[in-house]
DNA sequence: CCATCAACTGAGCATATGTTCATGTATACT
DNA sequence: AGTATACATGAACATATGCTCAGTTGATGG
């Protein structure tokens, strides 16, 4: 049979916690906004992307040589991080250069890249 | 007619620069880690979790209250952070307490938060 | 003006992801 | 032992995501 609800009968287990915790809680909007932030850092292609342009600005075209895919799939990625003003771009002629917008998105990769290599 | 790459013809736009950046670069294995690790950090449910262990140490049923999920949609989730090393847990009777794992995930989200709030 | 090239974009498709539901496991209590 | 509770897990399903393909836009140069 199924439970009526599936969360813990006996009141709450730690509610002092609970209640303290709840009332110090961000907004569900800045949450929701975080998650897709770390979700546009969340993907093989677009960290590469991220990871390069920590050492120099680059046109979707350098990019798609470094990276070794098409420039339709770098140019959808972008998108995707220009959304979360992860990056920032300039035209020059035909070319679009892009940089990171801030040092926020360097530490968060290098803070990331740490962890990894704990 | 479909190009047969659809990459730059001409030779490498900045060829100099691309070059450069290639030998710079982390290994492919790192970068994907990295990628992986931010997915987890990706997700509405497990930033909330995340933010919400930033208070305080909470068991699962804990945080099924707080986010108000069931405590299976939770452990499934609790899963993935467990998988990336970014929460720790220990058991207490039949609870399982969960915490974050260390100062650079607390970082990670404390510099997420401030590029949200721009 | 016309051709070429860098970049962008929408549609389509295969794969990945998050939740529910059902079940399994471990611990505590009688 | 038997029951109840907290947590974990696998299957299934609906939705989200990343790439390719085809076509478009905008800038450069003959």
């Amino acid at each position: 049979m199924s439970n009526v609800k599936d969360t813990c009968q006996v009141e709450f287990v730690h509610s002092d916690n609970v209640n303290q915790v709840n009332s110090m809680m961000e907004s569900d909007d800045n949450l929701f906004e975080l998650a897709e932030l770390f979700k546009a850092f969340g993907d093989s292609t677009r960290v590469r992307i991220l990871h390069a342009l920590t050492f120099s600005e680059l046109c979707v075209c350098d990019l798609a040589q470094l990276l070794n895919m098409s420039s339709s799939a770098i140019s959808h990625q972008l998108r995707v991080l220009r959304g979360q003003k992860i990056v920032k771009y300039r035209k020059d002629g035909k070319n679009v250069i892009y940089t990171l917008v801030d040092a926020h998105v360097l530490t968060l990769l290098e803070q990331g890249l740490q962890h990894v290599k704990e």
